[in-house]
DNA sequence: AAGCCTCTCAACCGCGAAGTA
DNA sequence: TTACTTCGCGGTTGAGAGGCT
């Protein structure tokens, strides 16, 4: 595609994908389970470089894909992800069961986006630079943090978005008065000192982590990376910071808000949450539509 | 019927983050 | 701590299908 490969291509099969390669990867992966993508293909007999490999699987021979018609709830879905996240389509698609990042985009690009610059030419505003939707938006090089021990919140200075490394997750914070997590719930935490509104989900946490604290027993910490580190790096109250929880997978999801802070009544935080932790830790999609669709969501 | 144009989407690419020695 | 390797992501490309003239 007059691009100099990544890696040596030569001997090596490209393009469309046959259905015996298709074949032959699917049993291996049966077989040994994913990663090690570089080594895969010579393992399993395949003339395809890994990331080639590793790309056929995750979009299109996973046993839990789902393809084609999408559906209107879904649509929606990403439009209003989308918004809120940009052009994050991983995140995007974690969000939606059997998606791929690759269907989303290519869906959005093809479809959706086309629809949207439609719809926003004849509600004739020009578009800002400031949206994150805009093509000089460019996530590229500040990339989501994903399947993280903890994730930490993250600083919008508009148009730019700014995600920082993993810290780990050492207490839970959360303001008086809210709710709590029982036992067998995960660590969320809500940090109103520090934003407006701030929910970290520690997928490995465990009621031990709960700690109290000392002086006002009502008062339980969520801390990942230290105050420093939010005084330092958070433009606080521009964006929360949530995590669901999906299925096995943790995603993360840094959820901003483009034009004015974040705010979130105790109210809707404790609707949020009972929505949205209850159930074995993950949240749906019915959930998150609903959160979405919240009067109070942007 | 043939040629051109547009659209879709599978696949490739480079880059940065994360992991490892 | 540094260097190197591997992985995962978003942007981009190009083949093929379908529509239009």
């Amino acid at each position: 595609m007059g691009r100099s490969p990544c890696c040596s291509k030569e001997g090596l099969n490209r393009g469309a994908w046959t259905a015996l390669e298709d074949k032959i990867l699917t049993s291996y992966i049966k077989a040994h389970g994913e990663g090690k993508w570089r080594n895969l293909p010579k393992r399993a007999g395949l003339k395809r470089c890994g990331k080639s490999c590793r790309l056929r699987w995750l979009n299109y021979l996973r046993p839990d894909i789902k393809r084609g018609n999408i559906s209107v709830d879904e649509e929606e879905l990403i439009v209003r992800l989308h918004k809120l996240l940009g052009n994050r389509w991983s995140l995007i698609a974690g969000r939606l069961p059997g998606r791929t990042d690759n269907e989303i985009k290519n869906y959005w690009n093809t479809t959706l986006g086309k629809k949207l610059a439609k719809a926003d030419r004849s509600s004739s505003s020009p578009p800002s630079s400031k949206d994150i939707n805009h093509p000089s938006f460019k996530s590229r090089s500040k990339r989501p943090v994903s399947k993280l021990s903890c994730s930490l919140s993250a600083k919008a200075t508009r148009p730019q978005v700014t995600r920082y490394k993993p810290l780990e997750c050492t207490k839970v914070l959360a303001s008086a008065g809210s709710s709590l997590p029982n036992k067998n719930q995960s660590l969320y935490s809500i940090t109103p000192e520090y934003s407006p509104f701030q929910a970290n989900y520690c997928p490995n946490g465990s009621a031990s982590e709960l700690g109290q604290d000392s002086e006002n027993p009502r008062t339980h910490h969520v801390h990942c990376g230290t105050h420093d580190d939010h005084l330092q790096e958070n433009c606080v109250g521009d964006f929360g910071l949530i995590n669901f929880g999906y299925g096995n997978e943790f995603n993360t999801a840094n959820i901003m808000c483009a034009d004015q802070p974040l705010i979130v009544e105790q109210e809707m935080l404790e609707n949020w949450t009972s929505v949205c932790v209850e159930e074995k830790d993950t949240l749906d999609l019915d959930s998150l539509a609903y959160l979405l669709n919240s009067e109070e969501w942007p």
